[in-house]
DNA sequence: TTGTCACTCAACCACATGAATGGCTAAGGT
DNA sequence: ACCTTAGCCATTCATGTGGTTGAGTGACAA
């Protein structure tokens, strides 16, 4: 039903993908912003500059929309790490993925508090998903053992030291600019924060 | 309205305090699983095991609700840090403070988040909580002057990181315990953290 | 001319909130 | 003993609104 638009003439076809292009990019703003509950097909339409119905016609709905989302999610995850990176390096990598499009990561934050679909697919989604993070404390732990890091630390600790700085300024915006007195989003609060955590790991003098 | 029910004959006023705190705790459950637009008062009121409309009676509606909800925990927040706790106890008393009763830290990341009435009397609100990070910065440098902790950090950063671990395994769970491999609300958890920021925060040797 | 694709219009249904009404019980005052 | 009142429940209704459905319309291709 969905798919029948891409193996069309082709001509017009590609209208019609930018149209469901349109459409998805709205309702990562909306979603972003409201959550699922909160967010209004209405405003979804409108921000997409398209008739609300379109939504149900490609998408099949609110609950079609966000599990499209979703499975985009997944799909981008895949390709996220530098090969042959320094910590330095894939610790800015990390915070750029999720401080760059904040309406995406908001997104994230949303699903993690139980808003909207909880329980659709999570099994196999899950299973890499925690497949990912035991990889990232794998090499991390293998930074330690290679001298590039301080082994003073668990690598679980300095793993997740990284990626709960990269969600705080996404899921607690305020508390994050009350502590450190500029916007979370900058480069500044990057680069700072880059520093900082190479400073952590600095093996000992 | 709702405040004649306290300058009554005091006896069965009781009973009623004991209702009006029932359909709070409920809320705090509800408004916590699901956010405020995903909240909806009926099922507040069956938690609460009371009438739906009890819930207008009372407190003038769900937007009430979460107002009066606000303001306990603007005044619960002001009694918190321990005066003359050492650095590990004032960081396990922040992770116990936020992961004891873990409804009521989600209720804050959905805030934080925008969901609901995102611009309720934020401004005097807004700067009393930046009073309080500032003032929590200023502890932690005093502890650096005073050779307590590292000065190799910086003291935004040392508490940041307390911070967002302390609100880490509630806004974001499934990392949490991905990276960490155990439940992020247990004891062990909170541990491990009081035990890892030590080492992050001990003098070079 | 017929069919299909992209899309629109107008209704519709479900449902959440809030308010109104009425009643019932237990505790106190008189 | 009677009446009042606080506290609460059951039911209903009005209203708004959000999401979805069903029947179209215009353009273009075969």
């Amino acid at each position: 039903m969905a798919s029948s638009a891409r193996r069309s003439p082709q001509e017009r076809g590609k209208a019609a993908e930018r149209t469901r292009e349109r459409i998805l990019e709205a309702a990562v703003e909306e979603f972003g912003a409201k959550g699922y509950a909160g967010a209004r097909t209405a405003a979804i339409a409108a921000r997409a500059g398209v008739n609300q119905q379109l939504i149900s016609y490609y998408f099949g709905g609110k609950q079609g929309l966000v599990e499209e989302l979703r499975r985009r999610w997944a799909r981008a995850q895949e390709s996220v790490t530098p090969p042959g990176a320094t910590y330095a390096e894939s610790v800015a990598a990390h915070l750029d993925a999720t401080l760059d499009d904040p309406d995406w990561s908001r997104l994230v934050v949303w699903q993690a508090l139980g808003d909207g679909l909880a329980a659709a697919s999570d099994d196999e989604w899950a299973a890499a998903q925690r497949d990912r993070l035991r990889q990232a404390v794998e090499r991390t732990r293998r930074r330690q053992e290679e001298g590039e890091i301080t082994g003073e630390l668990d690598a679980e600790f300095v793993l997740l030291v990284a990626y709960a700085l990269a969600f705080a300024p996404i899921a607690l915006p305020r508390m994050v600019e009350g502590i450190v007195g500029a916007d979370p989003l900058s480069k500044d609060y990057r680069e700072w924060v880059v520093g900082q955590l190479a400073r952590m790991t600095r093996r000992d003098a």
